[in-house]
DNA sequence: GAGTGGTCTAGACCACAGA
DNA sequence: CTGTGGTCTAGACCACTCG
């Protein structure tokens, strides 16, 4: 087995959750220090670590190396992924996309790095365009946030040959975004796939996503397809496996 | 930030991992212990324990406590959400099942245990198959193996309303399994709802799938309904984050 | 510079597996 | 009984944040 002594860092990991839990330790606000909570629950601070690693793990607290261990105030964010590039959904409301109508939903400010650039395809991302290896490809890079917390990092690659020239190579490609884009210029997207894996964070994605090598990120690859089968954009999505929701919904044939 | 100064224990992670991919460490095989692997890479044999903790959650070795450590066998398993439920794949070659489908075709032995159960409904379930709380239902309880290494616990919950007298009941539903059966009495699914969480698992999963803490589940609820938008089953599946690969698909419209 | 969390070593005890 | 990994304490050093 694994799991019959629980270990007294689970003890600890559960009598500071309760206290979250209870409101002792609000939202936003800054937990006493590690040597602190040793003192008043009579263990050493490396035991307190371990506890409040399990409360990371759970997405409860946050870390600011430095500085102190904060009670989550983001609450778990839901993705629809069925739906959420449909021109309605893109230009619902106020908001800029699906992403902006997920989070405005639950009261956060949501805001968004976008860096589009040429490059050459890597060779995952050259199979799945069924383009050549090295290929030029244009890359949007996103990083989103969330109150300023950054909750995701995307990059889609569309190929360069469809791209260019286009408001697609734009920060901002217009209206409904860049499947409204593919759209018009007779690319539409008819078919979309999406394939997840968790894992832990690569060093760049724990440096951009402040996360630590004990939590996890769910990576998405989503690749869209026109009716004919082409494919025109390949997106890598990484999220915070501990702050997202994920929905899908599909007929039975 | 959270991650430049990389810790000698991702050094001592990373030269584990190279030996198991270099074939120094056969799958399958017993890793040296850990105050062996201390020894040798001049260490404490506390920071060999965080290294194979990193290579634990990345799912590349499985810890018999008492054993030893062993480099996984079990390759990572595809799951194709969108179709399994078609009669075809249900009824496919050998298999009695999508997931035995999948199974042996990375050349696995799967094995799966059955307990069918009268039982009333929990909140949760009871809310989305929209019955009273504690209205019986059927809850079928599946735990799934790989070479008889665990990687999947299930519980389909199905109103007792619908199956009541019915060959649901039995460990074997029959050919097709239980929607073929759903399908017969009237209820055929029509529509399906998956919504996924990443989360620690919890004493249960960690007993039955023989999971430490410091790994991560991921816990999908499966929502089917007829055309009429009946929900007729939920099903809550529980896999180990590191052994699965996930995959939907869907009409832009 | 003082305070924070991240990590490492040292040594100890425990629970579990198997001879 | 011995050997294994899981955990705890003690004490230390480091990197980062902020005044």
């Amino acid at each position: 087995m694994s799991n019959t002594a629980r270990g007294q860092y689970r003890e600890v990991a559960d009598r500071i959750r309760d206290s979250i839990d209870q409101g002792v330790y609000q939202r936003g606000e800054l937990l006493p220090t590690e040597d602190q909570l040793a003192d008043r629950l009579g263990v050493h601070r490396a035991t307190v670590n371990k506890a409040l690693k399990v409360l990371l793990a759970e997405g409860l607290v946050r870390v600011h190396r430095g500085k102190g261990t904060y009670v989550t105030e983001i609450p778990v964010i839901h993705r629809a992924a069925v739906g959420r590039q449909r021109r309605e959904t893109r230009e619902a409301g106020q908001a800029r996309g699906a992403f902006d109508a997920e989070l405005r939903a639950l009261g956060l400010t949501p805001r968004s790095d976008v860096t589009p650039e040429r490059t050459s395809a890597a060779a995952e991302v050259a199979e799945k365009l069924e383009i050549d290896e090295g290929a030029d490809v244009l890359a949007r890079r996103r990083t989103m946030f969330a109150n300023d917390v950054p909750v995701q990092l995307a990059v889609s690659y569309i190929p360069w040959s469809i791209a260019e020239g286009t408001p697609l190579t734009e920060a901002d490609p217009g209206p409904g975004g860049a499947y409204s884009r593919l759209e018009e210029l007779g690319h539409a997207p008819a078919v979309f796939t999406e394939t997840l894996r968790v894992r832990p964070p690569d060093a760049h994605e724990a440096d951009k996503l402040k996360l630590s090598p004990d939590q996890r990120v769910i990576a998405v690859t989503r690749v869209a397809r026109t009716s004919a089968g082409q494919a025109v954009e390949v997106n890598n999505i990484v999220l915070p496996a501990h702050q997202w929701e994920l929905s899908y919904e599909w007929p039975a044939d």
